[in-house]
DNA sequence: CGAGCTACACCTAAGTGTAGCTCGGTGCCTTAGT
């Protein structure tokens, strides 16, 4: 079978890039894989050219909304009507209608949450899966355990499908996280492909600041001097507001600011005017970022530390997909640190709401007895005043799978601990990475288990860093005229024309 | 931890100082009634 040929037919592309091949005829081969890409490498060619060879759909398992309704998009462009996403952007009624015609589908996008539930679970399983893909697997590690749960059920779904061949896609994990990976997605024999998570056009420096006033005004010069586009990462939606307006009067950058708090509308529209270049810099939370490609990113600021390395490598690997030299620069305070550990304190249940919660059921059970029928679900659909909703699921999932109140509160005690330790122990890397001496890029590489094998020129601040190939050559306004005929187009249609 | 808000003491009244509190990040999913 002639791969090159369909690359070629479906694509438009003549040649594989570095990885693809190796991991499309894996899955072809009928192997479980585990694929670790660096970022912007093409990563959804490899379940997509092989959706061309299969008599089955390929089932793609997606962390966010906004990443599928992209795919689709992406897809249909080429030509490719069947592809749908199954998730909360349908109406009752079109959901009810493409379950209806699923057969039709060859490329079905969904949720952990949607792949959760009942209904949809036996209506995949009529259907012939060639292949399931879980996109951004790290996310089954890094969300699964607290944040998102639905990520630990996918290996039990997968069973339930009748474990189709699967390829799970990502551009960073170490080897605990595929671990977890092969553990949650209950996969047996995997061939794992892994390439260096290395950027080497991405120069990195931390720049080391005494408090918060310092911080703001180091910020302000580095964005003064830096050549855009570029993101600038905040621990607060407050901060990113803050600052956006801030460097839109001080500079003569168009600045916006992205984070969570924001409805699913101006989050689209901010995306797409930061990818068009009507806005050169994005203050943002960590909520901005996956499934952004754009190219020409030049520089990553972080305000704060994220709360661990791989965090770190997925943002700052934002910047510089054009290949073009970019750089990530981290600005750090001694005292950073603790925003991160209260953020981590106040995520999970403390034992005063733990207790709390144990009250609350007894209570509730009373009231069952009393009322016969009704059900404990009432008493657990919404949050108590007080409890996030992260906080509430989880003691809802202890309490459920527990026999007793105390299993419930030694269990939930026993998790919370191990899990907060875990968090510490990866926010206490972080630290290490930013306060240890030599090269950034090898103790980087050599958390990630691998080699520097080759000399970057530019490296880290370590190893010495020209600012001035990062900074600002011309103003704004010069750079949009120096645009040609299919940048301007571009930027009057906000089209893509690749 | 630390920024930023609120309440309150001070007591010619008004505006200021400060003690004490809260908050700080990521995303799915909600199937109602004329």
């Amino acid at each position: 079978m002639n791969l090159e040929k369909i690359l070629y037919e479906k694509f438009s592309y003549t040649q594989f890039r570095n990885g693809q091949r190796e991991i499309i005829e894996s899955v072809l081969n009928g192997t479980d894989t585990i694929a670790l890409l660096p970022t912007g490498t093409g990563k959804s060619l490899c379940y997509q050219l092989p959706g061309y060879l299969v008599d089955g759909c390929v089932l793609i398992i997606s962390p966010l909304l906004s990443l599928m309704q992209d795919q689709v998009e992406q897809l249909r462009a080429k030509g490719e009507k069947r592809v749908v996403a199954i998730n909360s952007f349908l109406s009752f009624e079109e959901k009810k209608q493409v379950l209806r015609n699923i057969r039709y589908y060859k490329f079905i996008y969904i949720s952990p949450e949607m792949l959760h539930n009942e209904g949809i679970k036996k209506i995949l399983q009529s259907l012939t899966i060639s292949l399931l893909v879980v996109d951004e697997a790290h996310c089954i590690s890094q969300w699964g355990y607290d944040f998102r749960p639905d990520y630990l059920e996918i290996g039990t779904v997968r069973k339930q499908l009748g474990s189709p061949v699967t390829l799970a896609l990502t551009a960073t994990a170490r080897q605990e996280v595929r671990d977890d990976i092969k553990r949650f997605l209950k996969l047996e024999m995997v061939n794992e492909i892994i390439f260096s998570s290395d950027r080497p056009n991405i120069a990195y420096m931390v720049q080391r600041v005494n408090g918060y006033e310092e911080k703001r005004t180091t910020l302000l010069s580095l964005v003064k001097q830096l050549q855009g586009p570029g993101i600038i990462y905040f621990s607060s939606k407050k901060l990113a507001d803050e600052w956006a307006k801030l460097l839109n009067e001080a500079t003569s950058y168009n600045v916006g600011a992205y984070h969570a708090g924001l409805d699913m509308e101006q989050r689209i529209l901010l995306q797409q005017q930061f990818l068009f270049n009507e806005l050169d810099i994005m203050c943002a939370t960590s909520a901005f970022g996956m499934g952004i490609n754009k190219e020409n990113v030049r520089f990553v600021i972080h305000f704060h530390p994220p709360v661990d390395i791989e965090s770190y490598l997925q943002e700052i690997g934002r910047a510089g997909r054009d290949g073009e030299k970019s750089i990530a620069i981290l600005l750090y305070s001694p005292d950073d640190i603790h925003l991160q550990m209260q953020l981590m304190e106040g995520e999970l249940p403390n034992s005063l709401q733990i207790e709390y919660f144990g009250q609350y059921m007894l209570q509730a059970k009373v009231t069952i007895n009393n009322k016969e029928q009704s059900s404990m679900d009432t008493f657990l659909q919404q949050p108590l005043d007080g409890f996030s909703e992260v906080q509430w699921r989880l003691l809802r999932k202890f309490y459920l799978s527990s026999r007793d109140e105390n299993t419930f509160k030694t269990s939930i005690q026993h998790f919370i601990e191990k899990r907060k330790q875990w968090k510490q122990i990866k926010l206490q890397e972080m630290n290490q990475w930013i306060i240890s001496s030599g090269c950034r890029r090898e103790n980087m590489l050599h958390y990630f288990n691998e080699e520097k094998n080759i000399d970057v020129l530019n490296c880290c601040d370590h190893c010495g860093i020209t600012m001035e190939i990062y900074q600002k050559v011309h103003s704004i306004k010069k750079e949009r005229l120096k645009l040609n005929w299919q940048e301007r187009l571009q930027e009057i249609f906000a089209i893509s024309l690749d």
